[in-house]
DNA sequence: CTGAAAGCGCTTACAG
DNA sequence: CTGAAAGCGCTTACAG
């Protein structure tokens, strides 16, 4: 059902139809009636397309994260969705797998489809494009661009806090897992936990780097704690290193937080309900998605301040992986230091049922 | 850039141009390389929308799943995403929150963008939309629909073997909680479990059914396990469920799988470093998405036989939170058994490191 | 091999 | 208030 078939229908022009259909003015009232009364008995819809390519905008974002199994990109991509949907714009999505090279095609395909603007998760922080005239947010990562608007999580301050919540239990010797050096994140929370102990005059951390796989967590911790001069306390620089570490250190039976404490960047459904509880800053991923989508929207309603660069904070979130060094006891909160284990209901506050 | 700037610059006819970037036969190879090099030369890309416009085809796919938040979706929805970018086709993504009126619209809008096919979890199964003229493939749920092609896990037979597996280690009373009751998949794996005891000889579960979030989890087991005559296991249809249920057992001392034994339908990254570690059915995300892109795009190819409805099977993971009734230790495998609690490195498999 | 023309469906000055 | 015309950028018969 187009315009044309209408505008036949009732021997009309479609410039007409038209505009009675985008309700502009100067139609007749009789005329505006007759044609919605045939649109809506048809069913017309406009077709995006044509309409697109007339007013020269298709109402579209692109949006371009390395992995939607990942929690944290989930999150802020489900708050840009909303948003964009709610000023009637639709997105494109696209997934990079931090890899360059499919960052670079899926931009340019989203150039081709004539996206309006893009929110973008770089890949590696130099530059893997060049620009893209039109309006670009970079969400989480930085390329390093500087013309370009960005939004990002306080890595810096967030993983002092996490050093700074170790240090005060006592620590001293306390190390680092992070993942790929060359996303901005991982040089920004090694930055921050080195920053954070040179502040409070302890020794530089040993800090291991590779990337945000289950596996390096492994990996690393084993490395760590098979090592000379252990370290008391583990700082992980993402929930996934964290799963893996604490997995690890349970498979070599090193008592955590007895032994070792571990605190993660990163906060994740399960880690208030794994035994024990997971130690770890939350970001806040809402606001950053319902950021990026505000400054994008804004771009794209004509604003033409230069870019901003927005950083919000996280919160630590201390629950049962973190304790004073050298307790022989797990530190689990009192109320979830039950049931999971051999030690069974003796010690439960409730008591549980037969 | 456009066709028309470079005809003019080289004194072509836009006509000559169009076949020479599209590499259609027909053109002079001196005309042709004069056109390459321009076009090279200025960057130009052709207009996706003008194109869409003139051959009726977008190569525009549209998804429309419930919640991006949920594991069970992302993973579907990145297996999708690759399959159509791998053949040429954009992914446009809309969110329903389970929510038939934004489903509704979801679905015109991405009519209107001309997607070229659909794939859709629907949120209730009442279908709440009329026939959509194009290519749909049902996936994970089904609206009732017969005229679609349908893509879903073996709910009944997974939720089957769960049940199996209880009633193996010698549960006899085991109770079912599950999602939201219009829900397909719902329906489906309390019918499975249900035909599985009764197959067995077993009496009827006590069945409980709200929604999938973790805050019923929690209160279904608490009815449950403060009721009469408590089930000594408990089937979750979801692992949102189980999480709370787990939690909740947890909370009142109840020891898992000593006095309860916990089987959930869906797995999930933390399953397994949990502390029991869940016992769970892994659904084949990855290939129920895979086989979804296959058959939509096999639509596309213009394949007219009638509709399809595949049915992939899940496999049961057996963890740590089932185990015969009755027993007072917990059941946790012996290489994870230790260091996430009280019992420290005493029994460490490896003994650990001071 | 190349060009002129028509058209995808819609919008928008410009006349009347 | 309404219509005829031009045009968004591209493609594709149809002539030459």
């Amino acid at each position: 059902m187009t315009q044309k078939q209408i505008a036949r229908e009732l021997g009309l022009a479609v410039s007409t139809v038209s505009r009675a259909l985008t309700g502009q003015p100067h139609v007749g009232e009789a005329t505006r009636k007759a044609v919605l009364a045939a649109a809506e008995r048809h069913g017309y819809r406009p077709n995006a397309v044509a309409r697109a390519l007339r007013r020269r905008e298709t109402r579209m974002i692109g949006v371009v994260v390395p992995d939607m199994l990942n929690h944290f990109y989930a999150a802020c991509t489900t708050v840009l969705q909303e948003s964009f949907e709610d000023h009637g714009y639709g997105m494109l999505l696209a997934v990079t797998g931090n890899d360059p090279q499919r960052e670079r095609t899926a931009l340019a395909r989203l150039r081709d489809a004539q996206v309006e603007g893009v929110v973008l998760v770089p890949s590696a922080t130099p530059r893997s494009t060049g620009p893209l005239d039109l309006p670009v947010v970079e969400m989480i990562r930085t390329s390093g661009r500087t013309q370009v608007d960005t939004v990002q999580c306080a890595e810096h301050e967030t993983a002092a806090e996490a050093i700074g919540h170790l240090a005060s239990l006592g620590h001293r010797r306390i190390a680092v897992i992070a993942g790929e050096p060359e996303f901005s994140t991982t040089r920004e929370r090694v930055a921050g936990a080195r920053a954070a102990l040179a502040g409070l005059g302890l020794p530089p951390a040993r800090v291991l780097t590779r990337d945000h796989t289950r596996a390096w967590g492994t990996e690393a911790m084993r490395q760590l704690v098979t090592g000379e001069e252990p370290p008391t306390a583990v700082f992980a620089a993402s929930s996934e290193l964290a799963l893996g570490a604490l997995h690890e250190a349970q498979r070599l039976g090193i008592g955590i937080p007895g032994r070792l404490s571990l605190a993660a960047l990163g906060n994740t459904d399960w880690f208030d309900v794994c035994r024990p509880p997971v130690t770890a800053c939350a970001q806040p991923l809402a606001e950053v998605g319902m950021i990026s989508a505000q400054i994008l929207l804004s771009r794209l309603a004509g604003a033409r301040r230069s870019p901003s660069h927005i950083r919000v904070s996280g919160r630590l979130v201390v629950r049962g992986t973190t304790s004073a060094p050298g307790a022989r006891r797990d530190g689990d909160r009192p109320r979830e230091a039950s049931g999971a284990s051999a030690d069974g209901p003796a010690n439960s506050p409730t008591g549980g049922l037969g």
